[in-house]
RNA sequence: GGUGGCGUGUCCGAGCGGCCGAAGGAGCGCGCCUCGAAAGCGCGUGUUGGGGAAACUCAACCGUGGGUUCAAAUCCCACCGCCACCGCCA
């Protein structure tokens, strides 16, 4: 949520943002008019209050017909003021809603444009030369067929498209990944988390997932909750409606959770294997911190996503996220993406935000230390998405007849160098 | 799922339908006292929103939302949460 403060004193910032962004900068115009019409409710109202209240007073002192006569009087004041607090309340719910409308701010660095107009920040490591080894790279089904370690067809049999199981070493690895992924955030300072997968509206509402992106989430309609797409959500939500002490920040926690997801609008795309699916599980960094420390966190959460794909020897580049393609919330995103041989393209397998104020604004989350209560920042990012980060690691480090290297970092958490064929 | 109890400020805890933003205590801050501290004493100590350059002022907030009333922390209803016990259950 945008400050309604700040965008009446600089609606202009706004309505180029919006227009970055590929967004309609009239809403802009739209959320003033709201504010300017809520704001003379309130003042309607609260005159009208006042003038009761006092009246009030008067008539518990008053007797006999005296109070008889004021209690007439009283009734059709009493009249005005519910109308008038009814017409607060709806200009409240307006306003409200016509500034949930409102992106965030893009950061004046983030690329404008679509989603192919993301700049490149850099590439790491060197994609593998397959002609060199001989061989032509099998894809992660093939792949995960041979070792027994993804079973698409009957996740598509139990539970329909997009779903599979992880079976054997599949399954192992997820849980090597994780053990990973959550020690050397433990190691960075990270507290670990496991959340909730269903969520209740506001704590969904909050994040920003209601919005453009609410086609992609499932909602359990008959219990009034959410599967989270991401644990994102349970997380930015931990210290929703609350002030926090500003000398414990930045609060860093990592945590793991199963992600659901629609995928409206993607038939067709990626259909085959575990690149693009329904249901994954993922360890999410989640940062809490003061507004002018967000933007050098942001450094730090690629950084630690960059470790994590070096971990994994895996080539990978960090792109910048052009404007239309950042989502709600965020002002500005990286997204990391790693190389998958059989598509001969860099594809995303972690990403990470800045959101500034902006979904702590919705979350009613604040902090106070010496100076006055304000909002803090949030900041998020992927440290490992299993199924994507199977691909990669599958298909980059296969070998000729099938069997598969596991990186060094990974080793100790599986007890073997080696995939082996079933 | 059933029965009973409870939900008030940072915390504990009072509260007759008007004089309650709310007694009393604790905590915290400042001051006095002291060589210093403790104790004691005095003063102060919420959030959000509207108006205002500001001083300030008005409104709202006693789990949430409705209702009754001229007037609700106080009465009524619904919901939510917590606690206890029973039943069922991974």
């Amino acid at each position: 949520m945008i400050d309604i403060k700040y965008l009446r004193e600089n609606p202009d910032v706004l309505r180029t943002s919006q227009k970055g962004r590929g967004e309609d900068p009239a809403i802009v115009d739209r959320v003033l008019a709201s504010d300017d019409a809520r704001r003379t409710a309130i003042a309607d109202y609260e005159a009208l209050r006042a003038e009761q209240n006092l009246f009030s007073k008067s008539v518990g002192a008053a007797k006999g017909e005296e109070r008889e006569a004021l209690l007439e009087k009283g009734k059709v004041l009493s009249a005005a003021v519910k109308a008038a607090e009814a017409r607060k309340s709806e200009a409240e719910v307006a306003a409200h809603q016509e500034i949930l409308l409102l992106s965030n701010i893009l950061d004046p660095k983030a690329p404008i444009g679509g989603e192919e107009d993301f700049v490149v920040l850099e590439h790491v490591g060197t994609p593998r030369d397959f002609t060199k080894d001989n061989f032509l790279p099998k894809d992660h089904v093939e792949l995960g067929k041979l070792l027994g370690a993804i079973d698409t067809e009957r996740g598509a049999k139990v539970s329909g498209a997009r779903f599979y199981y992880l079976t054997g070493v599949g399954a192992l690895l997820e849980f090597a990944l994780v053990n990973y992924a959550i020690s050397s955030a433990v190691k960075a300072g990270f507290i670990p988390m496991i959340t909730p997968v269903l969520v209740k509206p506001p704590a969904m509402e909050g994040t920003g997932f209601l919005g453009q992106a609410a086609e992609n989430v499932f909602n359990l309609e008959k219990d009034d909750f959410y599967l989270v797409g991401t644990s994102e959500v349970p997380l930015a939500a931990f210290h929703m409606d609350e002030v926090l002490n500003v000398e414990k920040l930045p609060l860093r926690y990592a945590g793991y959770s199963t992600c659901f997801r629609r995928e409206a609008g993607t038939y067709g795309k990626d259909t085959r294997g575990i690149i693009r699916v329904h249901q994954f599980d993922k360890v999410e960094m989640f940062t809490f911190c003061k507004p002018e420390d967000a933007v050098a966190e942001h450094q730090r959460l690629l950084q630690w996503e960059k470790d994590f794909l070096t971990a994994m020897e895996i080539p990978f580049r960090v792109i910048d996220v052009a404007s239309g393609d950042l989502g709600s919330s965020a002002t500005r995103k990286f997204d990391c993406e790693a190389w998958i041989p059989t598509q001969e393209a860099y594809r995303e397998v972690t990403s990470t935000s800045n959101c500034l104020e902006f979904q702590a604004r919705r979350l009613n989350i604040r902090m106070k230390g010496a100076e006055a209560t304000s909002h803090v920042a949030t900041l998020n990012g992927t440290l490992v998405a299993i199924p994507r980060m199977i691909v990669a690691i599958l298909e980059n480090h296969q070998n000729a007849d099938g069997t598969v290297n596991v990186p060094v970092a990974l080793q100790p958490f599986l007890g073997t160098s080696r995939f082996e064929l079933v």
